[in-house]
DNA sequence: GACAAAATCGCGTGTTCACGCGATGCTGCA
DNA sequence: TGCAGCATCGCGTGAACACGCGATTTTGTC
């Protein structure tokens, strides 16, 4: 787990809350992070991209206020570290938005940064490859701290989100149909998954091949399929087994 | 994902580190989150129940060195809030307590606590139910938090423990071997998942029979099966489609 | 233009499957 | 004491499958 360590200026040193526009440094050194931010919102867009650049190690290449305009840009040959991606976006919406951007440049982070936290959309949006998923409101430290976290290889997200992602990937929420199968009928179903005919599971299960049969009909008529294939299929993608 | 703010006693006071064994509030209200240790390192143990025990709205119930010592308890009836449970332990081991002590409480919730960051250690104490994963060394402000986050529905876990979750589920990390398929193949394939039998597919195709034969001979080829069932199985399960 | 890979089509044969229509025991439960 | 649910066994039939041994055409590439 340890963090491969690379472009980092070190600590974000405590600067405080940047001023309106004041003397920031223009200084966009090579080795920046290359931050674009894309969000329809003008006002929590500018604060985003003025924040970005008042830090050091950092900086806002694009802020974007749609994914058309983001996707232009990419085309064009640039390639940013991390793209800050809101979801309720006219047009292209954020969900579309991250395939498409990682789907031009795999490199690239995104990072989700919405208001919504809903198990569809948290799902959609990291099986579309974001690599992150912060929640609006968030403290200027949580948004710097998010793109370091993001470059070094780590994915940042709160503890609500990351219960939510554990959820949906371990099926806990998913109530797992059973179809009201017998053990009996869910060992031979077993057997079939691993392409044994009925002979076989005959021979492994010490019954006659006609008893296998009828294990086999019974299946079927609790899955509401009509092959080995179909029964197959649903067995594995419900986990059945 | 706004908490649904249970049992909590308020932000935790800066109480700052606590002195040894000096005199601390021996009261256990009722209302407490009730949180085991198991850990077989009798100073670490030791030490983050003292922590616990220090703060208001949690207690430490048992302070254990052996799986078998909490699930004895355990099956005695006394049901914790939270387990704080290390991987590395003698006799039965961390990854198969977590699974125990669920079964035993399925409300229970179980964090790892541990030094190691692996992807087979994460994955698989994941699948077995554990609610976070804290990893050694934790600041005593993590611990605390962890148990709070986790009694209000959280997951609590570092960023670059998200990432590897999120790598392991939505198999990026897969190198997903694709047993050099061809586009036609994987389509006829695609509708043995469905359940459709060869003739069914030569008409959906408009193509002869034979040459679904022929496909679906050379997908159970490079598949290494030899029927149906076995093909089906292995498409559903390595997600070939 | 040659060559390989893929896609297409054909036949025959033995095996397995899906399903119709039975039957006998055993177990738990009302 | 039923009676339902489950597991077991049996036979027959037509359809689908797995596989052996061909073939031609299309497509892409060097």
């Amino acid at each position: 787990m340890t963090p491969p360590a690379p472009p980092d200026a070190g600590p974000a040193p405590l600067s405080g809350l940047e001023g309106a526009g004041a003397a920031r440094p223009e200084v966009q050194t090579e080795g920046d992070i290359d931050v674009w931010v894309v969000e329809d919102n003008a006002h929590m867009r500018e604060t985003v991209a003025e924040l970005l650049d008042g830090r050091p190690g950092m900086r806002c290449g694009l802020a974007a206020g749609s994914c058309e305009e983001a996707l232009d840009r990419l085309e064009g040959g640039d390639v940013p570290d991390v793209v800050f991606m809101d979801l309720g976006l006219p047009g292209i919406g954020g969900l579309d938005g991250i395939g498409r951007v990682k789907s031009v440049s795999p490199s690239t982070h995104v990072v989700v940064f919405t208001v919504h936290d809903d198990d569809d959309r948290v799902f959609e949006a990291l099986c579309a490859g974001a690599s992150g998923y912060l929640l609006k409101p968030a403290a200027a430290d949580e948004i710097t701290g998010a793109v370091r976290t993001t470059v070094r290889g780590g994915a940042p997200m709160n503890a609500f989100v990351a219960r939510r992602v554990l959820d949906l990937f371990t099926d806990r929420a998913r109530p797992k149909a059973d179809y009201g199968l017998t053990a009996r009928e869910r060992e031979v179903l077993h057997h079939l998954v691993d392409g044994r005919t009925q002979g076989e599971i005959a021979e492994v299960l010490f019954i006659s091949p006609h008893t296998v049969d009828t294990h086999v009909r019974n299946v079927y008529a609790k899955l509401h399929v009509r092959s080995r294939g179909g029964a197959v299929a649903k067995a594995v993608r419900e986990r059945l087994l």
